[in-house]
DNA sequence: ACAAGGATGGACT
DNA sequence: GTCCATCCTTGTA
């Protein structure tokens, strides 16, 4: 087969309706409490706050224990103990000895990985640590999302139901896109990377 | 003890 | 597109 016509799924679809038709909705510990390739794609839309400042998720990628590309893959370790303790936590990790990035912890050792924000919420705070401008830059990466946020390692393990995190819920139902995750050299082929297609505030294209 | 390399981002050609 | 800062984690000896 070419490669042209190898099966991809990035132009792939699904929906979720958002968990209920309450607008404002926070999300509480139990719906972090599943299989992180259901709570991955309802991520997508959700309102996600640090201390006020934040944005909608408009980008994550899943990561599951029987993953080459997860932390989790090889068994704990002190690095990677926040992803086999409770869902509902958050699993802060320095990439490339520079950035921070925020991973959601689900059931079974996974999570999913936070990879772009719309912001909504601080946008001068997030300007001010990112020392940049532009709106579309601020949270187009889990670097860039980290720093705008203001997350670091100091965040693992706090859990997300309680300051300095809220999460709320998506009021409206959203259409999610699904694509192969970006970055890693693993298991590079698993479709497990979840969008809002057409937004302008994704780390990359779908 | 040591070397390899990474779920990135910014600068540059 | 390419290069690489920077440092911690991990695998291996």
């Amino acid at each position: 087969m070419a490669e042209s016509e190898r099966a991809v799924p990035d132009r792939t679809a699904l929906h979720h309706s958002g968990p209920a038709a309450l607008p404002s909705r926070k999300l509480g510990l139990d719906f972090f409490a599943r299989s992180v390739h259901e709570v991955a794609p309802e991520l997508i839309g959700v309102t996600l706050l640090v201390d006020g400042v934040g944005g909608r998720i408009v980008e994550v990628e899943a990561y599951d224990r029987d993953d080459p590309a997860s932390h989790a893959f090889r068994g704990p370790t002190a690095r990677n103990a926040t992803m086999f303790g409770p869902p509902g936590r958050a699993y802060v990790y320095r990439s490339y000895g520079v950035h921070w990035c925020l991973n959601v912890v689900c059931d079974a050792a996974s999570a999913a990985l936070v990879r772009a924000l719309e912001p909504t919420h601080g946008l001068d705070e997030m300007r001010k640590r990112r020392r940049l401008d532009e709106p579309r830059l601020l949270c187009s990466g889990p670097g860039r999302l980290c720093q705008a946020l203001g997350i670091t390692g100091e965040q693992d393990g706090l859990p997300l139901d309680a300051p300095p995190f809220e999460l709320t819920a998506s009021p409206a139902a959203v259409e999610v896109a699904v694509g192969t995750r970006i970055g890693i050299t693993r298991a590079a082929e698993r479709p497990w990377r979840y969008g809002l297609g057409g937004s302008r505030f994704l780390s990359r294209r779908f």
